[in-house]
DNA sequence: GCTTTGGATTGACCCAGATCAAGGACGCGG
DNA sequence: CCGCGTCCTTGATCTGGGTCAATCCAAAGC
């Protein structure tokens, strides 16, 4: 098997070919209809295919770093990136994880606000931000489309919100997990176990708490028959509703 | 003095005549370049008029809840409003504050992900959500507008992810009077002290803290001289420079 | 004026989660 | 197969901020 297992989240078949700018790898996209290319007809698709570029993103490289210039917007369309943001002493949060058909890489300043990086290996659709500019002034419907992923997210920082400044360790750890759940069935993978294919420290960073506390809290749910670890960073959910209940903060 | 006494925050004249939904009060509208409205022109404004309506908020009152069917989408004119969301047993996240120009309602689905209320008497524009959409569609550069917005709130969003999950509430405290600060200066207010109109307990819940909490950081922050508590809800930011040190994380 | 009332402040104490410090368990390269 | 590095887990202890409980204070009403 190659050295990069893009297949390390769950059995999802690799999205797009693996190399360059090439013709169109767009119109066997498997995950189309859930990126910014979902609204184009075929047409429009080979406009869209012309300012893209397929890259390959290794495990822990970053894909742009706060502040920089931000001249590309991404598309992911294999494996797990992070973003975050940094204090100057080195505290971190890490604000989201991106998965096979999220967009990442909006800026309304002309810098990047906050950091990527590859967790997993990596599949990314790259664009150029002006020339993406200029096709959602002829394509609106990509505008629109962007609009409603924009205000997605939006909804979900406020989630995120809401369980950073008040959730508990446990209750944080089990929205985490039904959070992962939930994204992954999205992207249509089974749901029996999910894949959480981030270290502890970088949950931690996530979820506003130390990798100790989160370890201690994958151990008391493990203690509670509530999940299992099973190899291959798999977390088995043995009892989703109680798990919903606890992150539902009930 | 009437009842409402919209310049509680601190000597901004109204925006807008407080009445009904009639001609044209936009023309008039002194922070219409913080608005959705900025883009457009004159006659394009007065289609725009045509599907607003005024409204006023008494303080402590809500606009709308969680849940509800998202039907309007307002932009603040005057006083501050707060948008909130609740746990089952009552724990709160204030998500945001909203000033004059501020937008809200902005729902993908066809429910508010979140509660908002007004703090100090209001005056928003209040906009049938499926009319502005059609004119969107008409004026695409609203919907840019509109997009720019969101993505402005989103890494004002990751803003406030770094300080819940990572900030200490000394910290908190100083992002957030300079937050305020900021904001006031954006509406063209005057910065040598800000007003702070909302209680101890939603900033409390705005921060990830308790009340008490909240209070005594701001008596520790005095007593370092860093800020003085004025009259009429206004804080005197002092030490600037030490403060957005503070804030920053050094 | 006096009283009421809803924040705001302050104090005493407590605890969830952080910090400090070992181990343990893989996975990987040689 | 062994050794090494990285991450994960577990234990002991500490502490920032939470909780509980009085006041305090200022605006609003009588």
């Amino acid at each position: 098997m190659a050295a990069f297992d893009i297949n390390h989240a769950g059995g999802l078949a690799p999205a797009v070919p693996r190399e360059g700018a090439g013709a169109s790898p767009c119109s066997a996209c498997s995950i189309r209809n859930l990126t910014i290319c979902a609204p184009l007809n075929d047409i429009e698709q080979t406009q869209m295919a012309a300012i893209v570029t397929n890259i390959e993103q290794p495990p822990g490289t970053p894909l742009f770093d706060e502040g920089e210039p931000a001249d590309h917007v991404f598309n992911v369309t294999a494996g797990t990136i992070k973003v975050y943001k940094l204090l100057p002493d080195g505290r971190r949060q890490v604000t989201g994880f991106l998965f096979a058909g999220d967009f990442l890489g909006l800026a309304n300043q002309d810098t990047y606000a906050y950091s990527a990086e590859a967790v997993t290996a990596c599949h990314l659709c790259r664009f150029p931000r002006r020339k993406l500019e200029d096709l959602m002034t002829r394509f609106p419907k990509v505008e629109q489309r962007l609009l409603n992923i924009a205000s997605n997210e939006l909804a979900v920082a406020q989630e995120q919100m809401l369980l950073l400044g008040r959730k508990t360790a446990r209750e944080k750890i089990a929205s985490f997990l039904l959070l992962l759940a939930k994204r992954a069935q999205q992207r249509g993978q089974k749901d029996d176990s999910v894949s959480v294919p981030m270290s502890r420290t970088d949950i931690g960073d996530y979820l506003g708490l130390t990798t100790e506390t989160v370890s201690r809290t994958f151990t008391q749910l493990k203690k509670a028959n509530l999940i299992r670890l099973l190899p291959n960073s798999q977390v088995e959910l043995s009892q989703r509703a109680e798990l919903e209940d606890i992150a539902g903060g009930f």
